[in-house]
DNA sequence: TCCGATTGTCTCTTACAAGGGACGCATGTA
DNA sequence: TACATGCGTCCCTTGTAAGAGACAATCGGA
């Protein structure tokens, strides 16, 4: 193994190693499985979240049996069951607001050709919720259920507005703030963004994630004031000033649609 | 309370009442809200899975915490949450078949017309995975994730189409076999029912499930005679002999091309 | 053929989570 | 104003699940 096991587990969780709740397991191991996005043996899987072997067994068991994983068709590894699938679609079922946003970024992709994106707050984090690729030759990077640091990102910047200068210090690590190219943004900047986003309603970034796009998002709303997510359209960087404009307005346009009904 | 809660829960679980696994009160919670279908206060959903009040805080806590339930808007109602929805996601992406099964289905119902579902076994249980409602006036009942008994429908009878006699037996009770109109179907029957379908390629079922329908269904083969899906068409009982052939004929075509790349 | 690595199962111990129950706080209604 | 009902939190006890580790079975080189 190239990860030596010895306590290096990196700082995340207490360094106690000692007993562990089995949810808690349970939780990591979903986790592990979301973030390599593939079917994964038992033994590794037991590596992966660092936890004993009989109890991973155990703990597999009983999910394999609730239907919330699946043993993959080869043999010993397991992945996402269709439990996960079914309560997933109930989410969706019960809400509004991302079941018809999903379908508007559909749309938004389809009328623009360009890569468009539906993204929330996860548990403090940015998350890509839904994206439609677009009709470009290059591939956008951009996968359902992604996880980004907020201040990469312009849809970051309006998630976060309206919120406490505090709230937005715990939800973004020093790390956040360091982005791909390794320039470090500074905090108050970050946090200005955040406030000149807020009145003008929208946000572009240009080269922030990667050098070659740049990102339009607007705001969607739950509530007057309250962010509930974002649209976004990922474009080439060189995209000119009048459609950047034009497809910004698109954005509101269909953005305000979705916030009447939500 | 409606329900008068004393000892009433079903038969179901053992009796014993006494300690519980947290994963299992987490499981049932979860299936509890599969069931429900909406939000449901703590209170509620520990009287629901009969678990004490205090733990039911305990275990939803962490499970906010992680996401995979979120509060609902109002304030002490819990729902499914955003990573169950990516995690779902992930089974989706994972997963080639039921990708290009909801595909199929929503083009079906949409040159149909007719209702049209994707349907497997889920933990033994026969499971709507994915439906489309097509466009007659009156609604066709089908909710994805419905869970109905294997007798009840056409698909059941080719899903278990290879297996033992004696596992056709484990996987479905006494209960299964009364039809909702109150009519009893012998196992036998049942069984010899599915032979058939095995041998013919499709099934049609005639008011079984209601008066007014019929269920039009084909299995979709994971390796040669492993049926691991169906797809089925839900269509008025009085629809003609030759437009009945014709639905089957397409169903068999499409189903052939999602078999063959599984 | 013989090793080393990995897989799945089992047993036993003890650290600790599940559960009982009491508390304080909001509602609602007699 | 009193009383009942439901919510959310907290503390203590003890039954039990998490974990260590041994084991047989399997696999894949050398």
């Amino acid at each position: 193994m190239q990860d030596g096991n010895a306590l290096a587990v990196s700082d995340s969780e207490k360094i106690s190693g000692s007993r562990e709740k089995g949810l808690n397991r349970v939780l990591e191991i979903l986790e592990f499985l979301h973030t390599t996005q593939r079917a994964i043996g038992i033994g590794d899987l037991a590596k992966g979240v660092n936890a004993p072997r009989s109890t991973t067994y155990t703990l597999v068991r009983s999910l394999v049996d609730a239907g919330l994983l699946e043993m993959a068709g080869d043999g010993n590894r397991v992945y996402f069951g269709k439990k996960l699938y079914l309560y997933g679609m109930d989410y969706v079922r019960g809400n509004d607001l991302l079941r018809r946003g999903r379908q508007e970024v559909d749309n938004l992709s389809r009328e623009t050709g360009e890569t468009s994106e539906l993204c929330m707050l996860q548990s403090g984090r940015y998350t890509i919720v839904h994206s439609s690729p677009g009709t470009r030759p290059f591939r956008i990077s951009s996968a359902t259920g992604l996880q980004i640091p907020l201040p990469w990102t312009a849809s970051g910047r309006l998630l976060l507005a309206g919120l406490e200068r505090a709230a937005i210090e715990s939800m973004v690590s020093d790390d956040d703030l360091v982005l791909p190219d390794g320039r470090k943004l500074r905090l108050d900047d970050f946090i200005a963004d955040i406030a000149k986003a807020r009145v003008t309603g929208y946000c572009v970034t240009s080269g922030l994630v990667d050098a070659y796009t740049k990102c339009l998002a607007v705001p969607v709303f739950s509530a007057p004031g309250k962010v509930e997510a974002t649209m976004c359209l990922v474009v080439p960087i060189d995209t000119s000033q009048e459609r950047t404009g034009s497809l910004i307005g698109l954005l509101r346009d269909r953005a305000a649609r979705l916030s009447i009904a939500g």
